[in-house]
DNA sequence: GAAAATCGTCTAATATATTAAACGCATGGC
DNA sequence: GCCATGCGTTTAATATATTAGACGATTTTC
């Protein structure tokens, strides 16, 4: 009885709140997971994910909620996350970092100039071939560190870099990494994440 | 391939995303809309927004925001939205006011103890029968206000209450809301908004 | 190179969401 | 009383989303 009910449409429901898709795939490529194995931690098919990042169809509240939840994400955050903000500044390096301390002490400061959140410092020691895993998990919050000795792969969002003594790296804790030792000498790193996650 | 598929539910794809309708219902309520009347703006049918807040389906993404399109709110803002901490302090009796000032100024502080916003001070005045409409706007960030002369008949998320001189109210400027000067005689207010409202 | 694995896409079959129209119930005139 | 209006709900029909399995293309492995 309302509208003249316009149903010309060929691509579904994607008129209306479009983007869904495009967000799920730029989403699904920084945590460096296939369709497939995204769809098998959500309890859906590949298929299914296919049409969604294609705009072509509209998927129902339980089904995206199941998807993101193989991230995991939630609902809240995907309709926020915002994509191109979180590009910045993920490689620090060594020449690039503030020094500040003095007096017996020295200090660098890592990822200087972006939000400051109250972050919890540990010492971490890689054997030769030493790995956290593909699993890659992540926990909300933010992560950054240095490396003291020999040289860490590191894998972030898709991004990988080997980073030598005195680089550094910051990145936001929700995007999937890795810490890989590729050398046969051991290596030294002091990271730094926000203090809920331990 | 992967799971077992729980085929045997009987409420649709609720258990994974559930008080979603919950969560409509409620906001719905906040509007002082029935469902015929949300179901016309948002171009889909009433039966729809039964079932929806019945948890019976799982809309899609498209529908949902053609829903909250209704009100409006993003999608975003429906996943954020706090119900319960909304509640708190909408009306402020004329002896509950925070009187500051003093030395040839005087002022009263409304709203004190609530998140602070930088506000804007306008200065209305109602004729007889004057009425903001029933179609009641709603537009981001906060508003208050006080009584100065008259009475004003003020309804806000359904609530109707009749300020007197004195009296003051506050609430979420994304709460649709109406002033209507019911008596013969002028009225007169002093309300804030934030800056980007106007 | 060829076989095997993996990628994203597509298609018919199925499950689900949405529509259109009715229902029962309450309320407000007259 | 009775009719008209509005409410939320339900139901069969229809539109849409999702599945299961295949496809061609690309990469990996031997």
């Amino acid at each position: 009885m309302a509208q003249p009910s316009t149903k010309t449409n060929t691509t579904a429901g994607t008129q209306a709140a479009a983007k869904i898709g495009t967000r799920l795939k730029a989403l699904r490529g920084l945590y460096g997971l296939s369709q497939r194995e995204l769809a098998n931690r959500a309890g859906i098919t590949n298929g299914a994910i296919s049409l969604i990042e294609q705009d072509r169809v509209s998927p129902s509240i339980s089904s995206l909620k199941k998807v993101l939840d193989g991230f995991p994400m939630s609902l809240a955050e995907f309709f926020t996350f915002d994509l191109h903000h979180h590009n910045n500044e993920v490689f620090y390096p060594a020449d690039q970092l503030k020094e500040i301390g003095g007096g017996g002490v020295s200090l660098r400061m890592v990822g200087h100039g972006r939000s400051r959140l109250k972050l919890q410092i540990l010492h971490e020691r890689y054997q030769p071939r030493g790995d956290t895993g593909k699993t890659m998990l992540s926990h909300p919050g933010e992560e950054g560190g240095v490396v003291v000795k020999g040289q860490i792969e590191l894998t972030v969002a898709g991004q990988i870099r080997v980073l030598s003594e005195g680089d550094a790296y910051y990145f936001d804790s929700r995007l999937p990494h890795r810490f890989r030792n590729v050398t046969d000498g051991p290596c030294m790193i002091i990271s730094v994440s926000t203090p809920p996650t331990f």
